[in-house]
DNA sequence: ATGAAAGCGCTAACAT
DNA sequence: ATGTTAGCGCTTTCAT
């Protein structure tokens, strides 16, 4: 690869520095290492090495005339060579389902904010709300060897959760609860969510539901909740458009399309969808077709999206902090990290808020 | 580091076996290795990493003793070796300004899912519309000698330009065009866009206009281009808002208000907007104060976002083919990084579509 | 405060 | 088709 001399042990030893060009900065192709800047500051590798990662530990002098070598090569420290010695990469791995939710996009800002201020960089895998697919990310991230992973959600694969327990490596799993997590948890509970939206609703009166959701694990346990808690109000006939993971504005407009002929009896009617971006798409179509909401039809979201005050009328909806969820699993994931590696189990519940606007 | 013998040759040359457990698997907490595996097969290291590696190199039947050997002791190839070696790293950084715009999500998705299957992974930096901050970003993810480098815009500070250049793999820019692109580039002119806007409106019959943008480099390219139209035309009080990055739907609203006791003289008007989701945020903010769009207030926004399509009413606007970069761009950078590693300059502008809907 | 030697886990280049 | 040897660029340990 344009090394001179590269497995000949002879013409290394005989002429070291005359492969390279004057004071030893490597000639043309090749990337400068610590050794080009040893010689250049003519100290040993494992001063430049301390120059760079315990520089309290070096002479003022030759912190100096070190840090003048690595300015004048243009030395770049090299990491994977750093990561095989130390065996700690600096690398946290973080899986999102998706990218486009503000809410994980956000919570991921979170955690790479915190992260990189400690000196770690962030490998990114999207799962698609799929538990094989993030198996397979999973698989070819951890022979990037990550000092830790997030995970969002806790329905992984049974490979999944044996690859990450074998990997010995801190995990946090976040934005759900469950009995058994891998290791870390910093969550909410989706069942008490649609439980309590069953309960806000029947409170305002509402007796007549529909109901549109997106196939995801964790909509599916707010929807079951939903379900379970109206039924022991006596209300089971709740029609339901199902759309594929993610949501979409026009899920939402073919959702209150298609249901609109299905919803049962008469009185108060509520249309409960299991993100905002459909919310704002029943809104819409609502509005398309002359509803009044929430007169003739009351609508309630999840998420609380950046959206959801602004809209005529403003969309009730569930909040759910994402930032805390992220700042919490990137600090419970740094302080093993940094501190002693010792078991402390971590499970926490960040709770939800029912933001009561307009629209329900 | 909990490994044996450690820096004791003399133990594990007596003792090489021993250390382990039966068959030589590592014992409780060091990882397993390559050399594990092929004790295991009673094969020599470089085989089970042909195995891994080059399939097609090896018979059937070592073939199998190997992959048997790695089922067993649950052997994950470890990457950071692998890259050290071969000084590849299969690794991409891609920078982008925001997360929360789905047009950088989409690009990023796109990217994302070649690449993957080419084998690569994606080192995602996010630089909120900052060149010093990016720069910071590219100088911490050079370390980890990624094979290629993705970056959205052409304004990058010196220090990155040198620092790319210097780490001599492929990079492209994308999202804008420039004469002196770092090496690649795939992207569309801000000028255009913002001069045709000008011509769009103007045909349109408008000759009054408020502008609301916030204050990002590419933005800043659009909106000098349709003042200089407009100019063109005799038109120069402008009113204007302008907010910091990145664009938010409050921005819109509050950019309205602000803006309409300042409109000039009589005739139909119209508020142009850096991004959808301000225009989004005019068209809430019209709404509210009863104003009509288009008839009173013609609105465009920019990005043809999810949503714009099916607002009420529905806003016109400008697409651009974030999918169509990112696929470019990764295509791009595949075949450098594959085939051979001679300079291909690539310069390729997208182009741009102005969407005409009800609200301008 | 600085240095010498060995090794992290893998693969390239040469054998055989 | 498989093995041997050396080395990728850094840091650890032990010495000075």
């Amino acid at each position: 690869m344009g090394l001179h001399g590269k497995n000949n042990p002879a013409a290394i030893a005989l002429k070291p520095i005359e492969t390279s060009q004057r004071f030893g900065i490597p000639a043309g192709q090749r990337k400068a290492t610590l050794v080009d800047v040893a010689r250049v500051a003519g100290v040993a590798p494992i001063t430049v090495s301390r120059v760079i990662n315990q520089p309290g530990q070096v002479k003022q002098k030759t912190l100096l005339k070190v840090r003048q070598a690595i300015e004048e090569i243009g030395y770049v420290p090299n990491l994977v060579a750093g990561a095989l010695a130390t065996s700690r990469s600096r690398l946290v791995a973080v899986f999102l389902p998706v990218l486009t939710n503000p809410i994980f996009s956000d919570m991921f800002q979170v955690i790479t904010d915190r992260l990189s201020a400690a000196g770690y960089q962030v490998l990114l895998g999207v799962s698609g709300y799929n538990a094989e697919a993030e198996q397979k990310q999973i698989q070819a991230i951890l022979s990037r060897r990550p000092d830790g992973v997030i995970l969002t959600g806790t329905v992984h694969t049974d490979v999944s959760r044996k690859l990450l327990r074998a990997a010995r490596i801190p995990v946090v799993e976040t934005w759900d609860m469950t009995p058994d997590p891998i290791d870390m948890l910093v969550g909410f509970s989706h069942e008490d969510i649609g439980r309590e939206m069953a309960y806000y609703l029947i409170a305002k009166g509402y007796r007549r539901f529909g109901y549109v959701e997106v196939d995801d694990p964790r909509g599916a346990k707010r929807t079951a909740a939903f379900f379970e808690a109206l039924a022991g109000y006596g209300i089971t006939d709740v029609p339901t458009e199902t759309f594929p993971a993610p949501a979409s504005l026009r899920y939402g407009i073919e959702g209150l399309r298609k249901l609109l002929p299905h919803l049962p009896g008469e009185g108060p009617l509520a249309v409960v969808c299991t993100s905002d971006t459909m919310a704002h798409g029943v809104l819409l179509e609502a509005a398309r077709q002359g509803l009044h909401v929430p007169k003739d039809i009351a609508v309630m979201g999840h998420g609380d999206m950046y959206f959801a005050a602004n809209l005529v009328p403003s969309l009730t909806t569930v909040r759910v902090e994402g930032d805390q969820i992220g700042k919490l699993a990137a600090d419970a994931l740094l302080e093993r990290l940094e501190s002693a590696h010792d078991l402390k189990p971590l499970k926490c519940d960040v709770g939800f808020t029912i933001v009561q606007r307009e629209s329900a």
